[in-house]
DNA sequence: TGGATCGTTTGATAAATGTCAAGCAATGAG
DNA sequence: CTCATTGCTTGACATTTATCAAACGATCCA
């Protein structure tokens, strides 16, 4: 790993409080590698024997069943990923490709599953990992199950705003097609949602999107801390886990699905 | 904790090769609990103090938002549930209520994020706990986001046959109306589902479901290992987390969410 | 510049799912 | 036993979502 890198991988929550040496040993071996864009990483099924930590770029992953194929996650850095699998010494359950010309840190999964086992720091830390990728799933569940395509739209739209800050104009981070796969309908579909959206202020422009009516957006949206997790929260160190590790595993901008 | 319920607490995943010395440490302070069918233990976004050892009884996780209501898992013993509420010390994004009369093991919080802490032997068991659970939400989204409720509807039966081993017929362990809501649909589209399914030799009476040409279940359903977990693996130590897990946190009846 | 490809949008239509209302069967209480 | 309640089923209908087809615009490449 560069030099450079160093700090932005030290940042990442699995490796909160844990020790200098501790973390020479987790990523001693680790690489650095470069990708071009819709590269696949990882098959379903496939044995995992890295923890993958994007660096830059996209990572969508995906799970598939009999020729359909749905978006489970979209990452955006810093991220890691499939680290359950890596715990488990288990085969993956989503594939993961590039949307983007990406660089990934490759980390051992043997390096982990001993340092775990040595260090109750490190431990934690990744228990904590698991907790809030959990914790986003839970959530992507409820968003799924309990709300309509054009709920889902309207509340990945509310999501961005909170989360870039940008006033009232969001950009989006990804094409609709991608999109819409997040959010489990059509491209089709998405279109004619924003169509939907224009009676109540939204404005689209390409991949910018004006929320001209934030008020009467929210009245239709609903949206709900405990599927949405709009506030990145203060980062008092007990709260901060569960608010760093939405955006690992999960995406930053990810409210939406 | 009586004496009699110590071997299967002892036996749950999350104290796999702990040492008695972190068994006592955990769950000195635990206490067995005994609630009436149709009581909520946990509302959304209440604080959670203990994590819950379902002994005896069928547990209901659910969410809700703008007076929609879904089911997430229904548990049965011996499983443990929120727990990585309880490792973020945060608040639960699910409900709980008992739907039969419950005896649970309630272990304080506390003692389990201190012991992790301290023992790396815990702190894996706990990794390896949540990346089970993890990974049955995995699997429950990309059910449903991927396959329409009848084919649902088949997965879950198929997989009930495959972990009661029970010949043709399968008894189905809750109301209709509880599955409809896990498989994420109406009891009336349950019904038509049902109905539907009789062109594939499957014959409802009451709670009793003969599935009469299966062949013909499996062409429709296509289970797949990577949502369906049928098979119980065998029990050696590296897989075993995945497949005990399953049954915790989700339900060992449950390919179906 | 021309042509091809790709992402997006729109319309027409079909399929899936939800909603409302009624009826039926099983259960439990008085 | 009778009645009321509850869960389940069925039918008619509305809504949502998917599918197929076509058209448009932007981008890339020869």
């Amino acid at each position: 790993m560069r030099a450079n890198d160093i700090p932005r991988v030290r940042a990442l929550p699995i490796f909160a409080n844990v020790s200098d040496d501790t973390f020479k040993r987790v990523t001693g071996t680790a690489y650095l590698q470069r990708f071009p864009s819709n590269t696949t990483l990882l098959m379903e099924g496939d044995v995992v024997d890295f923890l993958y930590v994007l660096l830059d770029g996209q990572v969508e992953l995906q799970g598939t069943w009999k020729d359909k194929e749905t978006t489970l996650a979209i990452l955006r850095p810093v991220s890691s990923f499939i680290l359950a699998a890596v715990v488990l010494d288990a085969d993956a359950l989503m594939s993961a490709r590039t949307i983007e010309r990406c660089e990934i840190l490759m980390i051992s999964g043997d390096a982990i599953r001993k340092t775990m086992a040595e260090d109750p720091v490190f431990g934690v830390a990744i228990a904590r990992e698991l907790s809030g990728c959990y914790r986003g799933l839970v959530r992507s569940i409820k968003n799924q199950k309990l709300r309509g395509g054009v709920e889902r739209l309207a509340n990945y739209l509310l999501t961005l705003r909170a989360k870039t800050e940008g006033g009232d104009t969001v950009r989006l981070p990804h094409e609709k097609r991608v999109l819409a796969a997040l959010l489990g309908m059509t491209p089709e579909n998405l279109s004619r949602a924003f169509s939907t959206l224009q009676g109540y202020g939204v404005e689209v422009n390409g991949a910018d999107v004006r929320l001209g009516k934030v008020r009467d957006l929210e009245r239709l949206a609903r949206p709900d801390p405990l599927i949405d997790n709009h506030a990145p929260r203060a980062p008092d160190i007990l709260a901060e886990a569960d608010a760093e590790l939405w955006s690992t595993e999960r995406q930053r901008s990810g409210g939406g699905n």
